[in-house]
DNA sequence: ATATAAGCGAGACGGTACGTCACGTCTTTGT
DNA sequence: ACAAAGACGTGACGTACCGTCTCGCTTATAT
């Protein structure tokens, strides 16, 4: 298994997961997901695989662990309105979205559907954390009393995170208009939730 | 693809086509989409492994001409109302989510990437048909006078399936909710796009 | 050949050579050569089939390696006189016939036939050997004053091997007359070639 | 099974059994005997695979049939002396060896080992054809008085022809050499035989 | 300082599935 | 009942990766 930690011996060096990462990005860019193998990871790393194995229990943890530690970003933020939260956060999405190509996302989506243990990752240290900042921005809104009452979070995540990425990943369609329907849909959101257009500003 | 039709000999069997379709329905069910082999459905229908590559290229190709043949289904219809015809297909939709597991949704999408002719194949036989589904029911609203203009009809096809995507596939929360959700999603659609609240029934 | 040799690296389990060995010579003993499948060998040597064939090319190079391995044996010998030396070798090559059954010999050859490589092994790890101590055998006569001068090795080859490899392989006749017939192999070659019969002893 | 002869219905084409033989042996010549499919006769002979096994049992029979039909050759012949006919009969030997490659003798030699009724069919048709020719040889011989008393036709069979196969299929010598090496052979088993070197002709 | 523990690249290991190919049989339509 | 065409079940082939396991060596820390 991958990372008992360690007591005495060598010590891991930093140099080997610097030159995994390097591999991994840059064999998913030529190759794409399903092509990606641990061999050539190794390769192209000048690494053993003994040496992936000692980090990562699988090819998909690998690829996953390295990919989910390019999203981890900022805290959220308060941007003084419902709307500018929401925009806030689909565009954040959106450059998310923009960061692999749309096999890369969904050969990881499909494979955090056979790990259990790699859903589960996904789910604390992704999905968890945009509800909560979900969860947070409706509070405001609601502090601020933009709305009466604070909407069911899972429900408003799918309503904003589901465009975007059926734009991307199942439409196939032009990255480069990801933005304008970022906007669209934190435009449509807030209208739903609150039942009236946002200032008229974009 | 690899069916060249035929002109003499003997003609492909109509029974090898029910067993492979019924074999990998039940094998995707028990044991998923990546645990699925081809010698396993070849087992299972009780058919040769050259009978199933001489009707498909590639598994990825049996599992998907098998799965897709399942969603084709009636023409759109006409509710007399965008409202109502929204939520009618967002209800289809909902429907087709609910055939299969996300696992095997999931598996579908990354394989889409991967193979440029079955990504043609799903463009062409799943999506195109969707598309114009919406593009009659904005054209009919536009008619009707709900609408004054019609907007991207594969904008509001992103707006209508992606909510309830994410909210399977990878969100993987209650498929129960699915169907309120699939209301939900009319609902805000009409909204944003009439700049009114659809009639107060739901 | 697949045997680019290795620097670094696990080095290859020599128990698998063995257990490749004996698998191959049971199978064929068992099964014969035709029926012998790379399968079954990897199965009861208990290897994988990766192994055998980071060892060996092709099914064919794996059984011949096997085989002539089997096959090598000590260094000519003087017996004293052009008969003793050529009953010797008649008689080392019937005990190389029986060693296998005359189906696996009938295979191998026309294995050696059909692959390029597989024939130029043979005609150096077998039939050089066997060559050269054809010739030195007759350089011996000649120094001895029993030949006047020496034959084509080829020819007298030819004319050893021929009588007894009918015998096992084309007529599949009494394996058990072999030796008589090594014997009279021997003499009759020895009058033809000294214009003489041999001394009278067999 | 094949040939079982037919009652009513269409007589068989003799076209059918021209175009098979000039396709196995246009094949064999082109591609070897291992590398020579059912497919590939049917579609050089323009001939359907069902018509190939309405006549043969297996692939082997289908070569083999063919092949042995072109050996059958005129009867023994006296040529008056006991050299004389074992030269002819080297001779002819020879001329057989000719038609077909080593690789193509070799295959068909393998395969007679494998399949039992093959096995009987070629001892039938071509190895009691030759030993019977070998018996009458050597009856001759007696009767003419060259001979005290007749050996071994299966030994005298085998030191005839071990040579020259010996030569072609195992050596994968010049085949030029050949009938030269058949002389050898007939002058080398006449003296044994006589216990007399032949009448000094060759 | 020396032992110990864990690191390292390389690559062999047992497995498993892939997609291909040929076999010999069967099923259609025509003649 | 023959023919050509070609689909059928079977089963082996050789390939490609997986994740694990040596091998000989290096590098920190703990004695």
């Amino acid at each position: 298994m991958a990372r008992p930690a360690q007591a005495g011996g060598r010590p891991r060096e930093s140099r080997v997961d610097d030159a995994l990462g390097a591999a991994v990005r840059s064999l998913l860019a030529e190759t794409g997901y399903a092509a990606l193998t641990v061999e050539a990871v190794a390769a192209r790393a000048g690494v053993g695989k003994a040496a992936i194995y000692r980090r990562f229990a699988t090819k998909q943890e690998m690829i996953f662990s390295i990919l989910v530690h390019d999203l981890r970003e900022a805290p959220p933020e308060d941007t003084g309105s419902l709307h500018g939260d929401l925009e806030h956060l689909t565009t954040r999405i959106a450059h998310q979205l923009a960061q692999s190509s749309a096999e890369v996302m969904a050969g990881l989506l499909a494979d955090i559907h056979v790990d259990q243990g790699l859903g589960d990752t996904f789910e604390q240290q992704y999905l968890a954390v945009e509800r909560s900042i979900v969860e947070d921005l409706l509070d405001r809104a609601v502090d601020r009393g933009e709305l009466a009452q604070r909407p069911d979070p899972a429900v408003v995540h799918a309503l904003l995170l589901g465009p975007l990425f059926a734009w991307v990943i199942m439409l196939d369609e032009e990255p480069a208009a990801v933005p304008e329907l970022a906007r669209s849909t934190a435009r449509m959101l807030t209208t739903t939730l609150t039942g009236a257009a946002p200032d008229a500003r974009a």
